[in-house]
RNA sequence: GCCCGGAUGGCGAAAUCGGCAAACGCGAUGGUCUCAAACACCAUUGCCCGUGAGGGCUUGCGGGUUCGAUUCCCGCUCCGGGCACCA
């Protein structure tokens, strides 16, 4: 491999200067204007991957790029410290979850810096700290007062693998956890929830004002599942009436049968001494089926549903329906019961073939449409008073009638559910609750903060928190009368801790608060976030909401609505078609790289190898593409020393060296700001070879060309800059200069290739000058000698002109 | 099933507003240096025909708009991701 210079010797050394001089520590009430770069805190899982270079690449050069434009740049890092990993490794080895989750903070930490990304560590901030502890828990306290914190007893999706309950968003959609990978079951269990529900339409609305990819917000937005429609009552034949929701109001003509689901409360009252039997056996089945079996498609739909032998009273015609039990409906949505219309509805449709129920159409289908539920827009039929409708004018119509026969109303339904937080774990935040035999669940005060779990406790796979066998911990008294009470055992989803560490980094060691909000003021939101996609969901809607409430409640700044103001979600690094990763055990450790070819020469690979959004295949050619980058670095190092040797006859080249200086400014400048780091990565390599042939035929080269090159790449290629920086400019530091402004003129070529074309075919090239206008490029074109003989004689019937590139001659 | 994204040489990719397709790099081939190798440096490298000059073809497939389409529109195929009985 190439080695134009001690790579080793030199990154150690430039990082030992970072972080002794603290050259990437800012104050709040620094005079510069302020930019908040932030990297996901990262969940210490050992020595860095690929993953992690990748991201804290980009945050780094972001950090020296923006510096370098005059910025004051808080650059944090921490380490989301709390998880389930840790305590597994308890359970297997005894060893505390602390020591092991310390020793690997260091290893990660070690490897961050072994990339050359700088950070002010004064800042840094660990989820298990006894303060962060403290100000979790402090605004879970401050969360529960307003009631945006609840226990309530609930179905709850439970990992048998994990031995704890999971969030929704942790459940896949073949009904496995995320983590374990084993079918989660459902349990009945008392546990705490965060009321994300109440800020579903500003989660929802303020997407708008973010400037975070399409793909993420398409992502929250499907999340949060907002629906309008209707919710009424129908009477039920002889005895109470049923609540329905639906979003086709319109259709309500249509309804041929009622469908409620199986854990339905009115379901033993509908059911008929007839039915009791097949119900009874129905509800039984159903119970016993796992969420997997029960949210499949598959499987004949007849045997998924059960008639209660009652009859309801569609509202809109005064008809009777038959009430039916299906698993399909699910309790936990709208009212858990549906009107069905099978004419515009393909499920219905299904249902009621296989259990021969009516079909009635109530809209037009267009002109030779062939299938079976239509669910287009058309006019009403069947409908008496709402016939000839379009769906818009329809909906709000029969939404009005429902809202006059004071049956019914609007309804906004959500499919976001409340977050789930409690977890039956040991190595995560306590939740700061107290049980008292007589005053119920009872917050701990404030002053009793943080409640931190014991050290001295048994790791065994119980399914419940290693916090309830321990004496010590859970027997306590109650604070508000003083006797003897139990402690809350379980501990809170590490997605608390990383709810608002972002916050904490303005003002992380503050004592009387989780942080001053006029500091936080000075930061927030953060100006550019950077994280893996596969948070596109759980972490980023989480965090919102934690923003919104925090305002709210005025722990934070009321006008502080959002935390990230701009997101990048870098692509992943796949390896042989999958993630890599740990747990697929096809990781490729940076250590390797840090250790020939450098950081410097990796991170120039992560940049270079494409768009920074995109995925990133690891493959058998990438090593070969890292000495490749190497390879550059040390041409740049022999160029910026004088140790490129002249070649006897070399031609100088053509074009002025100034010109082609300020261009590449111009080019460079806009590609960092649009983040095209490939095409900067190869205009600096196009660049450098042209500085390479000037020296090969002049045996020498003015500085400024160097000097720039230098300075455009001081953000990507921190080391090897810093170095030759220094050992031309003695004293000066690359990171500390300007960044180079180019002149507009200069940058501007003087002439340009026009290219002629004969009916759009290429037929000649001609340099000429940059301000030509329409009439000389036709003249130039038609004294060429190829435009002639593709003219074949002929005169152009139209001239298509585009000074001064393009010249288009239609015969 | 629905919603997003993608498809360009042997490979990673570029083409920013509809105007030279393939910049830059990897790999490959040939050469200089060397006793030799490594390193470094130079040159060639989309495909087909042709000794050559040159010609033809080419951005997943099929159409369309346009003087001109990798780029815009319509219809497909394949790959990746998200959601998936949400009434």
């Amino acid at each position: 491999m190439a080695e134009a210079y001690d790579v080793q010797e030199i990154e150690r050394k430039w990082q030992a200067r970072w972080r002794d001089e603290g050259t990437y520590e800012v104050e709040s009430d620094d005079p510069r204007p302020h930019f908040y770069s932030l990297c996901m805190y990262p969940y210490p899982s050992g020595a860095a991957h690929q993953g992690h270079v990748r991201n804290y690449t980009f945050g780094d050069l972001i950090v020296r790029h923006r510096t370098m434009h005059g910025f004051a740049v808080l650059s944090p890092m921490g380490f989301d410290s709390f998880g389930l990993p840790a305590e597994n490794a308890a359970i297997k080895t005894g060893v505390h979850p602390r020591p092991f989750t310390d020793a690997r903070i260091a290893e990660l930490k070690e490897s961050i810096t072994r990339l050359g990304a700088v950070y002010d560590w004064r800042r840094e901030v660990r989820s298990h700290d006894p303060e962060y502890i403290h100000w979790t828990q402090w605004i879970f306290l401050r969360f529960l007062e307003a009631g945006l914190a609840y226990r309530r007893k609930a179905p709850v999706n439970w990992c048998p693998g994990c031995q704890t309950v999971l969030a929704n968003e942790q459940v896949l959609a073949d009904g496995t956890c995320e983590r374990s990978g084993d079918v989660v079951v459902k349990r009945d269990l008392e546990q705490w929830f965060f009321k994300i529900t109440a800020y579903a339409d500003q989660l929802l609305d303020d997407l708008d004002t973010l400037d975070w990819p399409a793909r993420v917000k398409t992502m929250q937005r499907n999340w949060i599942g907002r629906s309008e429609g209707a919710e009424f009552e129908l009477p039920i034949v002889g005895g109470s009436s049923i609540r329905v929701f639906t979003t086709r109001p319109d259709t309500s003509f249509g309804m041929t049968y009622v469908v409620l689901a199986p854990e339905h409360p009115l379901v033993p009252e509908l059911t008929t001494a007839g039915q009791r039997a097949a119900v009874e056996a129905f509800v039984a089945e159903v119970s016993t089926h796992t969420e997997v079996e029960r949210q499949s498609t598959e499987g004949p739909v007849n045997k998924r549903g059960v008639f209660t032998g009652s009859y309801a009273v569609n509202p809109f015609n005064g008809q009777e329906v038959p009430v039916y039990l299906a698993d399909y409906v699910l309790m936990g949505y709208g009212t858990g019961a549906i009107m069905a219309v099978p004419g515009e509805d393909q499920r219905d449709w299904d249902f009621a073939e296989a259990y021969d129920l009516p079909i009635v159409p109530t809209v037009q289908r267009p002109d030779g449409w062939v299938g079976q539920a239509y669910t287009g827009d058309g006019p009403a039929i069947n409908s008496q008073w709402l016939d000839g409708l379009y769906k818009a004018e329809a909906v709000a119509k029969a939404i009005d009638w429902l809202e006059e026969q004071g049956i019914g109303e609007r309804k906004v339904n959500f499919r976001l559910r409340d977050w789930l937080l409690s977890r039956q774990r040991f190595w995560g935040c306590p939740i700061p609750v107290v049980y008292c035999p007589e005053h119920g669940a009872v917050p701990v005060p404030d002053d009793q903060l943080p409640v931190l779990a014991p050290d001295d406790v048994e790791f065994r796979p119980t399914g419940e928190s290693p916090l309830r066998f321990h004496e010590g911990f859970l027997q306590t008294a109650c604070p508000t009368c003083g006797k003897p009470a139990t402690r809350e055992t379980d501990t809170m989803d590490t997605f608390v801790d990383s709810s608002w560490y972002y916050l904490r980094f303005a003002d992380p060691h503050n004592a009387e608060a989780p942080f001053d909000p006029a500091v936080v003021a000075q930061w927030l939101p953060v100006d550019q976030y950077i994280g893996g996609i596969e948070h596109a969901i759980l972490h980023l809607m989480y965090a919102r909401f934690f923003t919104k409430a925090l305002a709210d409640l005025g722990v934070s700044p009321k006008e502080l609505r959002e935390p990230f103001a701009r997101l990048f979600t870098q692509g992943m690094i796949r390896m042989g078609g999958s993630k890599m990763s740990k747990s697929k055990g096809n990781l490729v450790a940076p250590a390797k790289y840090f250790d020939t070819v450098g950081a410097d020469a990796l991170r120039l690979f992560h940049l270079f190898v494409g768009p920074p959004a995109d995925d990133v295949d690891w493959s058998e050619q990438t090593d070969e593409v890292i000495d490749g980058c190497a390879r550059f670095l040390a041409r740049v190092w022999r160029l910026a020393t004088g140790e490129v040797a002249t070649v006897d006859g070399a031609p100088r080249p053509a074009g002025n060296l100034d010109r082609a200086t300020h261009a590449l400014i111009a080019k460079v400048s806009e590609d960092y700001d649009r983040w095209s780091y490939n095409t900067v990565v190869a205009a600096c390599m196009e660049f450098t070879n042209l500085l390479y042939k000037h020296v090969q035929a002049d045996g020498t080269i003015p500085n400024e060309p160097v000097d720039t090159l230098l300075l455009l790449l001081a953000p990507m290629v921190p080391h090897v800059t810093a170095e030759l920086w220094e050992r031309r400019h003695p004293g000066e530091h690359v990171h500390a200069q300007a960044w180079p402004t180019f002149d507009p003129a200069l940058a501007a070529a003087l002439t340009e290739t026009m290219i002629v074309q004969v009916n759009g075919k290429v037929r000649d090239r001609i340099e000429v000058d940059a301000g030509i206008d329409e009439a000389e490029m036709e003249r130039l074109a038609m004294a060429s000698p190829k435009v002639q003989a593709a003219l074949d004689g002929s005169r152009p019937a139209k001239v298509v002109a585009r000074p001064p590139r393009l010249l288009n001659l239609v015969r």
